[in-house]
DNA sequence: TTAAATCGTTCACTTAAGTTAAGAAATGAA
DNA sequence: TTCATTTCTTAACTTAAGTGAACGATTTAA
């Protein structure tokens, strides 16, 4: 587990064994059971979420339905705007899947960042980039009808349409679940002829 | 100019005068006169911008139509993921009206970062912002329709519906210019009962 | 200043998403 | 296992966006 999260961060900076000590005696480390329910709509938290293993989601409950925006599988990272604008939760967080995550808080993030400056580094870097995928990832959203969307998200992230239910993944898509339904209808119609 | 740059920065980090004259030295004020094109699809650029006064926008051509995805005024800085990824760039960025950037350059960049720690810290919080940021408008326009955004949009930016054309508005919302036209009539007449 | 290009609107028509409802299939809990 | 809930699909109908075309209005460039 330790091995996995100091592959990822070798990627970025390298660090010494007093660094990665650091790192571990803060214990971070999680396990977390399907449908448990990591943060919710008006909570006020500091905490920030690395997926390990399985997968979590975030969604907003509006007019008393779930839109679910984004997953967040194997390697990725998750720090919730409400942590960053210190305001309630806007969104909730739950497992879709039995999930271990890393768990950081930011208080410790500033301390940590002090003591060792390669970690305000490795932050800023993730940070960077995250941005950077996010922004091409809205161009595409935003240039593309939910057919494209879903033959996109077919290609790039194969897994979540096996690991995520359907209606979940139609609001990300930015669609109805009857929506992404018939859709997908229409494209096994078309590769029949 | 000076001022609304250090201004700026003060609201995140305090600087020494030492600092400001490492920032002030490195000519980085840019006056650029509307309808400049800064960035070319298929580029390489290392330069970040930040406005400081005017409007620049980033647009796609696919099957030779223009697809505006983002405007950029006062305060608001792009870093292009090209710059990130190291790649060609996907996209233009032109200028709207007259304009007057902050160009830095990613090596700039790196070595003050390394020079000044502080910088450091700053770039760390502004991705960690823009991030948040960006996350919540994605969110948003995945889960509203074409003329909750427009309305959306009339709210947060008013300013855009002003200084820029109706068909780069549009295909920010994510829809043709004919329709966003319509969706204005439709609007007016709602209006009138 | 004039001609050309661009921009915004409108219209008629097409296509696809939203809505409401119903029922089948899969899942989960007692 | 069985019952209840959730999930997925289908269908008919409504609403709104896409498309192609036309026509002023505005802007730009020669």
């Amino acid at each position: 587990m330790q091995d996995i999260l100091f592959g990822f961060i070798s990627k970025y900076v390298s660090l010494t064994d007093d660094e990665k000590n650091a790192i571990l005696s803060l214990d971070i480390f999680r396990s977390v059971k399907k449908g448990t329910t990591l943060l919710k709509e008006g909570q006020k938290t500091k905490d920030s979420y690395f997926v390990l293993k399985g997968c979590i989601r975030t969604y907003y409950i509006l007019d008393s339905e779930e839109k679910t925006t984004a997953f967040y599988t194997e390697m990725e990272a998750l720090t919730p705007p409400c942590v960053i604008n210190k305001t309630p939760s806007e969104y909730y967080i739950s497992c879709i899947e039995d999930t271990i995550l890393i768990v950081s808080n930011s208080d410790m993030e500033v301390e940590v960042n002090s003591k060792f400056p390669k970690f305000e580094t490795l932050c800023r870097i993730l940070s960077e980039q995250l941005l950077a995928k996010q922004r091409i990832d809205f161009d595409e959203f935003k240039t593309s009808s939910p057919e494209q969307r879903y033959l996109n998200l077919i290609q790039k992230r194969p897994d979540l349409i096996q690991r995520v239910p359907q209606h979940q993944l139609a609001s990300f898509l930015g669609i109805k679940p009857q929506s992404l339904s018939r859709l997908r209808a229409r494209l096994v119609d078309k590769n029949k002829g």
